[in-house]
DNA sequence: TTGAAAGCGCTAACAC
DNA sequence: GTGTTAGCGCTTTCAA
């Protein structure tokens, strides 16, 4: 590969000047006949500045860095592409990093922590869907880049990009009662996170709204480690309503764990929606592929991806953070798992 | 953040010694008692090196650059996990760049390209199930990097890592054929890759073997760019078996049109495996929640995966590539979409 | 308008 | 053993 100091030498001029023309240099402060030998020589040689000796003289990478759940967990693609877009379209580059690996542990996950947020590769960190322990608090809050979460609320980190997530449960409740039902139960996720928690507290709200009932013993948390595995969240909601009697409806709020409810239920010969409906929180695109397919309430993933890295790059340039919620309203997107409860 | 010249000056020792002790150096070569100021001093200071320096200095960066169809892609979620890990385990970074992206146009992809390969970002690059184009084949050619091409030969790349496409078809007929079927028919792609020719040309020689004739009226082309379009592969076949009746069983070459198939069959209201039996080439985690659950072909994709990461990495360090082909067998993995053809 | 020179932070050949 | 020095490829003052 050719270099800074090649095309100067083809052009017979300094390699600054070079650099000058080739790069910085918004008020072309060249003489046109120089600037065109240099550019000349520069295709002739099929000239490309080196990215790395850029970031060194810069002390910028234009790369970002994202922190998400395994890459292969595909319930959070939607996202994704809400980064990948606004990334491409910025000019920054993806390093990207997979968290809840199988078999990395504590002390791994700690270098790679301290790697992507001080050794200069990114120029800034998104975090995306993983859950981070509050051991790494400590890194996170000595970080030499800003760092931007997605999907939940931090103390740590003041820079968040959230969606309106109890009013999408709220939204679920108001669906599922205007199909007439009112036994309806509901399936968290454990993980502590403020997402979590405002979707329970949406579903609280929405039921009291719409004068129904909770009923304890119609709710439970996931996640679905392994479906195989006996001990269900819809298991343990069968098995403590006995007296009770099922619910006729399931809000399911992690739109991962949705698709093994149906599956679940198809293996317990529970007939989806006629049985029992099922709506999931976030719509996504395998949500097409179970049978029936999946009922869902919409939320802007994809804007929330495309914010966080706009926030991000925001950040990076020396604006300050803040906790950030998309204004769009959820909204109910029909499909089969939904119905009518049955007499 | 700390430089070499901060814990130089903290040790009172020279900066070169401070890298020899700190990085280089296996023979240790530092009298016991420099060594320990000079750690002591690193730690005081929190330093840690900063990767973009040392990566201009030897002109290798610890990064690898991925090709992936949109990352948001759930069809290769497991070959993602096997690239993962093998790249953590070698301790390089995954620099991941979307292909086949909703907006992308030529120009922009040969752009990204260009940067990819030339720029001295990733010291080699994975092509992953993205198809790309001829018209791009110069700039593969004129890489700087080292290039690995995973589940398809090229005759560009001379490296690449696949698995046995098209004995996991005939394992497939095999399946097939001992349940009792025999009228067979088979969803491929129209990609032009060795991949789909490999796994069409096993489905050929897997009837032959079975003694089952091959009917044209039963094969399709997906991919299904959207199930609600009309025309599927699934609707060509019915289409155009109306006089010789439909068949008993499909092989679909695609694991990512397999739910879609199974969904639109539950929708024409074909049950399945009763009126017609489903098995999808490549195991992915997402059979196991459509419903009925999909029975597929195991291929070592995750396999693959590690395999392509550390063929990159030896090709990086200068041995010669080849064409590999994981000798893996492909295994039914058996859910609840075959069953016997009904009588 | 252009060139000279310094330096981003690091490594490694060479000298002492 | 340890320091000196050069330089990876680039950008950006400062001088001319």
């Amino acid at each position: 590969m050719s270099t800074l100091k090649d095309v100067a030498r083809l052009a017979r001029v300094d390699i600054s000047t070079v650099s000058r023309v080739l790069s910085g240099d918004p008020k072309q402060v060249a003489k046109e006949e120089t600037r065109e030998r240099i550019i000349a020589a520069a295709k002739a040689l099929e000239y490309r500045p080196n990215q790395v000796a850029r970031s060194l003289r810069s002390q910028s990478t234009s790369t970002i860095g994202l922190i998400a759940p395994q890459l292969s967990d595909f319930a959070f693609t939607t996202m994704l592409n809400g980064i990948e877009n606004a990334a491409l379209k910025a000019g920054k580059g993806l390093l990207v990093v997979g968290w809840d690996f199988r078999g990395s542990n504590s002390d791994s996950k700690r270098e790679i922590l301290l790697h992507l947020l001080n050794d200069g590769i990114v120029d800034g960190v998104l975090i995306a869907f993983a859950t981070i322990g509050d051991e790494f608090a400590p890194i996170l809050l000595s970080s030499k880049v800003p760092i931007v979460i997605v999907n939940r609320k931090s103390k740590l980190i003041g820079a968040s990009v959230t969606v309106k997530d109890g009013e999408a449960v709220k939204t679920a409740v108001e669906h599922l009662t205007s199909l007439g039902h009112s036994r309806i139960g509901y399936i968290g996720l454990k993980a502590g996170t403020t997402t979590v928690a405002d979707r329970l507290e949406g579903f609280y709200s929405g039921m009291k709204t719409m004068g129904l009932e909770v009923r304890e013993e119609w709710m439970a948390s996931g996640p679905y480690p392994d479906p195989d595995s006996g001990n269900t969240p819809l298991a343990s909601i069968i098995d403590s309503s006995k007296r009770i009697g099922l619910p006729t409806a399931l809000i399911v709020a992690s739109v991962r764990s949705a698709p093994q409810v149906i599956s679940e239920m198809s293996e317990r010969g529970i007939k989806v929606p006629l049985d029992m409906s099922v709506i999931g929180i976030g719509d996504t695109e395998f949500a097409k592929i179970t049978s029936p397919k999946l009922t869902t309430v919409w939320l802007p993933f994809e804007k929330m991806g495309q914010k966080s890295v706009e926030m991000l790059i925001n950040a990076v340039e020396g604006k300050e953070l803040i906790d950030f919620k998309l204004p769009d309203s959820p909204r109910i997107v029909l499909r089969d798992s939904t119905g009518a409860p049955r007499q």
